[in-house]
DNA sequence: TATGAATGAGTCTTCATTCAT
DNA sequence: TATGAATGAAGACTCATTCAT
């Protein structure tokens, strides 16, 4: 599939990969690099634009990094099967590596005050799936336009009020 | 891998599957009835524990499933690729299940006036991709001990009243 | 499929015969000692019936006796394969056998002067491909009714005057 | 068996016949053109050559095909079994065409008065058969020579005019 | 630098045979 | 005598990788 739609001849491939994985391990390589820098950390000075602008600009720029990187995205949730051990590891790094990054996050805003005691592991891995999830859901459909700000939104407003109605509370 | 971990020979493995495929289908066919005998839906009458206990139970309940299960909840989450197209199709299809079990449930919360307005079918992917997430991080290490009454207390809070602290907003 | 029909538990079957091949081998010697029944050597004496009615009832039982036992036929002329080179070389002898008893009756015919100068190896592979072929068309089909007499002329008719019309000579 | 006679890797077979099947079907394939091509309608204008002479013509070009094709030969009459149903149906339909030309011929000489009233579809099973039988028997030995003259000129005597003696009949 | 024919270890599946009960 | 669960060698097919050109 990967010479045939690269229109180029067996061999060649492996002049430019020495493997089928290292393929894959750039492609990791290179969205790790694209991740981060879709990031910024949230600044709390006053001429900054809003908490909730930023965080919403950042998951923004993350979903329509995938939204115009599709076919990356489906290898993330789909091609990691199927290579080996090895490989695995790479993309569980790579899993952890982002999961490391939103439970600082939240950390820090545990020590500002902004958000409520909790796991904060737990917390960041809920963000991981939920992300992975809807993003593998909205994004399958190749051809699915999809709105990158309402999703975003939806999101982080789960994420931070949660979906109860207001007032209400589950004792 | 299968007919050594079970130590069997070849053949007397397809004499309990009719193919590596039939297998895979009667787990999931297997789990998907584990899952459904897990949760029960909410009842609001006077008797009955409060919405936030049951939930919980639920919540709880679905985790410990897969707490005993570990070598299942991989299958799940691993084991799909490397199968064919058709398999990959009827893992989706019970995907497509519990997200929309989730997503009526939310909808009769919003139309009891308990769930605030939201999509729910973002939510309930985000709720199905924390739970695939969080569990698969937690119960990955086969002889971890895992505490499912805090977990499922984690889970339920962050989609409950989210993760920002008390009086704080984002506006 | 042979202890489904037989509704025998597999091990049963080996109580029998000591391997598949042991079956077929039993087959066909039980088919030689059938056939060979079928067929009587023709007598010229006064009182007998008339060649030509003797040569079809020799023909006319071979027919009737594969139309009786049609499945056996089939194990002939299509069950050989899949088996051995041990299987094939007995199917073979069976078959040289045949052969052999066709042959040393033409050659019985020429010395009597009935049947004209040729090369009776050949004239004998012809007559047994032609049973084969005529048989396993018209008997391939489990249900058709077979006119055995009529069949039994026909062969008999193209291998004593063959299909020229009466008078016509192609020099 | 295929890979080893012709000294290359199990999966170099793979890049030249999308499986062992379509190998045979194209040999089929191969064997029906190779076949049409030996075949020449009988034309009998007065410049061309004696009806026998150009039946002989015929007889003898399908002997030589298979005589210089002997591995072929044994593929059409012994591998057809092993593979699936699909494929014997094909070798079925290769058959009946040929048998279905054999029967048309007879037909046509039947209209020329050529040959005798007599059921033309037995006739030509039995021409099938014969050759069938005739072939295997004779070209069978890899090494042994055959006189494909002397051999489609026994063929044609005994469908032609049978193996009774010149005036002798069987009443 | 590019090619693509060739490779062979690995995968799923079948089936004749065995043996403890 | 009868059973049927278990066996494992063998078969068709795939695919990541190599190498002579």
């Amino acid at each position: 599939d990967i010479i045939k739609s690269a229109a180029i001849a067996r061999g060649t491939f492996y002049l430019y990969f020495s493997s089928k994985r290292a393929l894959f391990e750039e492609i990791i390589d290179f969205l790790v690099i694209k991740i981060q820098r879709c990031i910024r950390t949230v600044r709390m000075s006053v001429d900054a634009p809003s908490a909730r602008q930023q965080l919403l600009a950042n998951i923004e720029a993350v979903v329509a990094l995938f939204d115009q990187n599709r076919a990356l995205l489906s290898i993330l949730l789909e091609g990691a099967v199927g290579l080996d051990k090895g490989f695995a590891d790479k993309l569980a790094g790579f899993y952890a590596q982002i999961v490391d990054t939103i439970e600082r996050s939240l950390k820090r805003g545990q020590t500002m005050g902004l958000v409520r005691a909790c796991d904060t592991h737990i917390a960041a891995l809920a963000v991981l799936g939920s992300l992975k999830e809807v993003l593998h859901d909205t994004l399958r459909d190749t051809s699915a336009e999809v709105d990158t700000h309402r999703l975003a939104r939806e999101i982080l407003d789960i994420f931070s009020v949660g979906v109860l109605a207001d007032g209400v509370s589950i004792p």
